[in-house]
Formats: C-alpha cells, sequence, structure tokens
DNA sequence: GAATCAAGATCGGATAATCCGATATGTCCG
DNA sequence: CGGACATATCGGATTATCCGATCTTGATTC
C-alpha cells in the first residue's frame, strides 16, 4: 500500500507560478486568483512537507536549496500530470484508449509500420494492438475483436474499398526441378512438385478433394518463403517480400500457364460500431488506405 | 503557464487503492477512511475528468477502459510523487540536495567512480557536483565553495590523514634523447630538455628563478601525458595512467639519481561547517578514503 | 532619516470541500 | 423472497480554501 500524499499538485504548480512569475502577487496575477491564496497554498506546502522552499530576500522570492531540489524534480511531474489529464479529456470526448487492428500478414509491412507511425505522431494516446492475419476474410473473424482489419477481400463484397492489391509470383529455388523444364508443366506434371501455401488456421483438411497435388499449408508468410528459399517446394510468393532473392536468383520464377502472377485484393473493414466511428479509428483506416 | 490540474493525486491513489483492495470498503478500510469518503473521492474524481472511470459490475468494482488505460498512467506518477515527498522529508531531516566535491586530477579516476557509484545507491538523491583540481591546495580554495575535496596534502597539516599517495615516476618517449644516455645526468644536462609539469591557474611565473631548466606547464594530466607520449618533452607522471604506455614501451622510465619515484600525498578535507557534518558527505569521505 | 513604495504575511468572514455515520439502493445467493 | 454484501447518498459537523482588507517589512527616494 502506498502512503497518501501531504501535498497537492496544485500546491506545487502554485510554487512554481510563483518562481516562474516572478513574486506572489504576479502569480496570483497569473493563476487569477488572490495574493493571500497564492500565500496560503505556499505556506501550506511548506507546512506539510515541514521544510522551507522560498526565502524572501529583500523584496524578491528565491528559492531555497531544498526548494529548488524539490521544484526541480516536480516540475516535469507536474506537466506529465496534466498531460494525464489531457488524456482524460480527451477520453472523455469519445476519443478510445486503443485500436485492436489485424493485419493481414500479406500486407506489405513497410506500408503498414509507415500507417502505425504517422498515425502516433497524431494520437500519441492511442495505443495499437496489432494482430497478424494469415488470409483471414470478415467470415473468419466476428464482428466483435477489433476496430479496423486489413483482410483479404471476399469476392462477394462487391463495394468495399481495395486498398491493396497483393501480388504473387509462382518461385522455385534455383536448381529446383521446375526451373529445368522447357516448357510450360501440365497440370498432372505439376502436381508431382510439392508446392506450399499461406494458410491460416482454420482451414484444415477440406481441399483434398478437388487439388491432387501435394501441399504443405505454413502458418506464416516467412516460413514459406523460407521453404521455397531450401529449395523443399515451390509456390506463390508475395513479390514484394522475394525481390531480393530473384534479383540475386536464389529463387526463379517460373512460367506457367495461367500468366505469371496472381493478386490478392486487400480491403479496409471497420468493425460494424453503432456508434460513430472514432476519429483516431477513421485516421488510421486513411493512413491503412494510402498507397505508398 | 501550465494549466491548474483538476484532479488531485489523492483522488488517484483513492481510486488506485480501490482497485488494489477491491473494493470501496476494503479500500477505506486500508485508508483508515470511512466507505462513503472513499465513494466521494472517486466520484468527484470522475466528476472533475467528465469520464467514468470505474464501474460496478455486479458486486464487484471494474475499471472502464478509459479508466484502466488512465489509471495506468497515474499510477507510477503517484509513486514518483511520493518519492519526492520523501525527498523532502529527507531534505527536511537535514539531508542535504547535493555535495560540492573538489577533486585533485591526480587521484585515480576508477576509484573516483567506484567511490561515487556506491555513494549514488545509498544517497540516490544527493546530487554530485563535481570540479577536478589541478594541485590545490586549502590555501588555493576558501573554506566555501565546496562541501569535500581531495586535496594535495600541505607538508604543514599534520594530522590530517592522507588517503592516497600518487607515485610519479620520470618518463619520457622511447627514442628521446634522455632514454639513451649511459649514466644519469647531471643536472646542468637535465636542464637542456623541455620538462612538462602539470600545475594549476593560479601559480605563474615565480619559480623561474630558482630552476634554470626549461619547462612547460600544462593545465591538465591528460594534455601533460600527451606531450610526452609526443616526444616533446619529459615529465614526471603519473604511474597509474601510464602503465599502458610503460608496457607497451611507448614512454621509458629514466633511472634518475633522486630514486625512480616521486609520491604526491592527497588528502581528504571537509568543509568546516559550523554544523555537523551530513551524514551523506560523511558517507562520501569515507568511501573515497578506502583504498582500492 | 522620514516618507514612500513594493511585496508578502496575516486576519476575519464567507464559501466550498471533505469527512463521518447512518441509511437507501442495488446485486447476488440460497 | 429475504439475508448478506457492496456502493450511493443524505444530513450534519468539520475543515480547507478563498477573497478583500490590513499589517509588517525591506528597499528606495528625497
Amino acid at each position: 500500500m502506498s502512503r497518501m500524499p501531504r501535498s497537492t499538485i496544485e500546491q506545487w504548480a502554485v510554487l512554481r507560478a510563483v518562481i516562474e512569475a516572478g513574486g506572489f502577487a504576479q502569480a496570483a496575477s497569473v493563476l487569477h486568483r488572490s495574493q493571500s491564496s497564492v500565500s496560503y497554498a505556499v505556506a501550506r506546502l511548506q507546512e506539510a512537507l515541514g521544510i522551507g522552499l522560498i526565502e524572501i530576500r529583500g523584496r524578491r522570492a528565491v528559492l531555497t536549496e531544498a526548494g529548488a531540489a524539490l521544484l526541480g524534480d516536480t516540475i516535469p511531474l507536474i506537466d506529465e500530470w496534466c498531460e494525464v489529464e489531457d488524456h482524460a479529456k480527451a477520453l472523455a470526448g469519445g476519443e478510445i484508449a486503443h485500436i485492436r487492428l489485424v493485419v493481414d500478414a500479406l500486407f506489405p509491412k513497410p506500408r503498414l509500420f509507415r500507417a502505425l507511425k504517422r498515425f502516433s505522431q497524431r494520437y500519441p494516446r492511442v495505443d495499437i494492438r496489432l494482430a497478424e492475419a494469415v488470409r483471414l476474410t470478415m467470415a473468419d473473424i466476428g464482428h466483435r475483436n477489433f476496430d479496423l482489419a486489413v483482410l483479404v477481400a471476399e469476392p462477394a463484397a462487391r463495394n468495399i474499398a481495395l486498398i491493396a492489391d497483393v501480388e504473387l509470383v509462382a518461385v522455385a529455388r534455383d536448381g529446383h526441378p521446375l526451373t529445368q523444364l522447357r516448357r510450360p508443366p501440365t497440370g498432372p506434371t505439376l502436381a508431382r512438385y510439392l508446392r506450399v501455401e499461406i494458410q491460416g488456421w482454420d482451414l484444415e483438411e477440406e481441399r483434398l478433394q478437388d487439388d491432387p497435388s501435394k501441399v504443405w499449408s505454413m502458418n506464416t508468410v516467412e516460413a514459406a518463403i523460407e521453404a521455397v528459399r531450401q529449395g523443399l517446394c515451390y509456390g506463390w510468393l508475395p513479390s514484394h517480400l522475394i525481390e531480393a532473392d530473384l534479383r540475386a536468383q536464389r529463387l526463379v520464377q517460373l512460367d506457367f500457364v495461367a500468366g505469371k502472377t496472381r493478386h490478392i485484393p486487400l480491403c479496409l473493414r471497420y468493425a460494424n460500431q453503432s456508434p460513430p466511428i472514432s476519429p483516431a479509428i477513421e485516421y488510421l483506416g486513411q493512413l491503412l488506405a494510402e498507397p505508398v
């Protein structure tokens, strides 16, 4: 249990004003209080602490050594205190304490963190709770547990604005058998090679029927990339994450029949909160929607 | 000008107690106040901020989101506040805010900072104002402007306890003409070579008469050492600072007639304050006096 | 050195904050 | 539904704080 403070912030703030204004009367004027009130507050503070903080030398009020040392410690605390109160006022004005943000792992990280950085400049008090999702759609997460999400766009939802379009390219490690075929492989040929897919948790064993190929699924984008890098599998990987590998020719792009690239559309979704969306959430949504 | 806080620390401390004790009544018991007082304080706080901080859910008091966020910010401030008050109490009890310490540059730095480190553990609130002195004695600094000093011991003062004895050795850079003499040089021979002395400010041109040798004086120990390192001069340097140079044979010890070493005795001096010396000063003095 | 000025301390009285004890209101549990 | 618990609220006493006015003191002026 913590002891109760004997002095009040207000008293210290008054003392501070006295020093900064250069006198009791001036401080009173600044604080819109009577001079006697200022005098009383300072006297009360010194009484509470049992030590002199201020001295009248001539017609000037000067801090004692103890006063200088203590006021020096106190001033930042006063300021922090005021900030907390500002925070409270912001919260009272409908501001929120934190934003639960769900972002698909495919969303480019530089873009994400650029948005978060700018957000924290504008709303330094709003905490971010970030969850990385792997290929989730609105169907997977309820309307609870998040405020804002960047998710794979469902084909059904037409009028949702897309904010990003992640390009996937089929690649394999240099030297992988697929990289040495002279012509595009046919379906059955392709099915002989192990493929890796980036997959969330919930879809487990459904797709086996219509797809005879051998597929491993990985929970994270990084694991999938690493599996391809090691030559274990081939797979469709986000191009923005393997640029370096392609340039260094550690990975080679595969020329498949259906075009070289696939695209995963990502959209921004707000939780359907009945109260109007908080300006902070709105702002973060705008930042995320901005192209890089 | 900083706005006046609308809430008091006490109110937040009460809120904190409510949460930590698990209820209004328990908090009241812990705080030795009535339950209604606790209730009033919390209600008042919420009123001042214009936002709900706590909610009665069932028969349990729970923080709201805003309450959790704000109390989280507040608790460290409350603790810091109490620390400041403890500091005030310490000052009121005769503790001092800072110690003005004067230390001769010859005093080994590791020993100095070891003492200061241990001191700050015991007296974290007492600031140190360190001034490095170069070969000063009590005669040079008045009895004011310092609380504690490590100075060159004057021969006159007999019964002052010595706390350190700095060994000086005469050295020159390897290859310096003095290092190549076969026999100890005579006075006139020696006088031909430039010597560096570590010297404070105040003695200016007095000593020229009885010493025909060429002498440069330097204000800092480091400058003197560097001058010898560069081969500019020879000189008597503190052995603890040139060990590495001697081992690496960048510097060579000179075998002079009057023995290879000189010793500078350092003693501890307290300012003659009429009130009994503060325990913090006393303690720091003891630490400095301890041999390494 | 007396008058004057400036600045803080102190006093008296009004007002508001805070305290306590008691009681009302609300929730959970059997 | 009633008892145990937990908080809110009320009434009344106490205290803190505020203001305006006045006193005290140190510096300045003539």
